[in-house]
DNA sequence: CCTTTATTCCGTAAAAAATACGTAATATTA
DNA sequence: TAATATTACGTATTTTTTACGGAATAAAGG
């Protein structure tokens, strides 16, 4: 053997220790009758549960794979993206679920060609924030269903995307008190009830209508329109819509919403 | 080819689209001399310097991969480390000076074989806190030098390792305003003008050092020693420690430091 | 020994922000 | 037109944050 096949040999062996399966896991969340709802999807022949995920392709950022995994999942465009951690330890893609489907479907899940799935896998956890009234959820191909779930209600998940879940939602909490991200879960006009409601679920604590309203205003990220939504037999509440310069300069600096 | 043989070859297919190289990437952190510090290191052959990196071993987590690295190049076990982003694009291990290495040794960058770490690499952004005193920076065989760099003089950096200095920095900067972190920094006895001047360095902003101090007792998260650190011709300052059960349940639940 | 110098060490008053709280208006149905 | 469920909103109190200056002290030098 001579030297430089050595050395390539050491580079070699050094670049199989970098090569990892890599995916994205996007926790697409919308808030719907006083919910906080995640969109899951249901693999042909699994029992459980998925994140919508995905792999990255070479020509792509990561933050563009999310975006297309989102897209192709709920038809929308321009998603509020979020990257908020990375999961990766040697067991998180053992599942009994997935053994369960190759018995089911005949596959000989003894063969390194087939068992790649139960490696070790890392995973880009992104949340993605968006209307439940815009999108229509589809799994195309790739699942048998495809559907909205609360968060509270969750069926039986694969892998760890449970913790995934839950760690989405801490970060969304934490960045719900730096940035003004609460509005990409409203439709573009909402009113007073409906945002104070939503932030009570996220943060899952009462607020108190008067003063949080009044720091909304404060921030003067929200303006009051002349317009009112009819909710039946009830005072008809005032329209306000978000002021996107403040808010784009709120997203950029950060602000503290302490609420 | 059989029908099971077409389901395999998919199968695969959408495997090898899960395969990219992965590394970690810590930003080793220090404050000295009134100086936020980074270790850094310069591989052999090559003209730029880049943050401790390394793999992630088939039987670890990131997290214990990431505490290796750090341990590897610091001596030191249980550092504070935290994870704050991933980075990935497909031109971000583009780097002129990898090929000016390959040339001045000999080696063939066209081949697949020694090409690899120009292809799509993801990287796992990690910062590690820890103290100045306590590290006897180590390249040991991988790097012909190890050495801090105030990171306002960093010199230059291969890949985009500037970027993820920087990121790490906003990361730090954001987590200090909710965590207690900052005293990861300093040695286990500090003075209340070291710590005021630490805040100082990373905020990149004046504190008033009667309010800072005044808010930092208040959370009883440091204690006052009945013993004073001699700094020559001046008054002698009073000591604290850090009270480890308000620390630690101010990391788990978080604080909000307003300064 | 006394003066100089650079630094630490407080405390209080004013301003700003957060909190607590209750009642009148209103849209519809019965 | 009475009942019901909901929205709208202001003020007083408490808490937090900010602004600010002067006395104490450790060593060095004359």
């Amino acid at each position: 053997m001579k030297e430089l096949d050595i050395i390539q040999d050491v580079i070699l062996n050094e670049h199989n220790q970098y090569l990892h399966n890599v995916s994205i896991d996007n926790v697409i969340l919308v808030y719907h009758n006083k919910e906080l709802k995640v969109l899951l999807q249901r693999p042909h022949g699994l029992a459980k549960w998925t994140l919508c995920g995905g792999y990255i392709k070479r020509t792509e950022t990561i933050d563009e794979a999310a975006a297309r995994i989102a897209r192709e999942r709920t038809g929308l465009e321009d998603l509020f993206l979020k990257q908020f951690k990375a999961f990766g330890n040697p067991t998180r893609t053992r599942d009994s679920a997935i053994t369960v489907k190759f018995i089911n479907e005949h596959i000989d899940h003894s063969t390194e060609k087939n068992n790649w799935m139960l490696d070790y896998f890392v995973s880009l956890g992104f949340y993605t924030l968006t209307e439940f009234e815009l999108v229509r959820p589809t799994g195309e191909l790739s699942a048998e269903e495809c559907q909205w779930w609360d968060i509270l209600k969750l069926p039986a998940l694969l892998f760890d995307h449970k913790l995934i879940i839950e760690e989405a939602l801490k970060a969304l909490r934490l960045h719900l008190y730096n940035y003004p991200i609460g509005y990409k879960l409203l439709p573009e006009k909402f009113t007073l009830p409906e945002i104070t409601s939503l932030y009570e679920t996220i943060l899952d604590k009462k607020l108190d209508d008067r003063n949080f309203s009044k720091k909304l205003l404060a921030t003067g990220i929200i303006t009051k329109l002349d317009e009112r939504r009819n909710i039946g037999p009830h005072r008809s509440p005032f329209l306000y819509i978000f002021n996107k310069i403040k808010y784009d300069e709120a997203l950029e600096n950060g602000i503290v919403l302490s609420i």
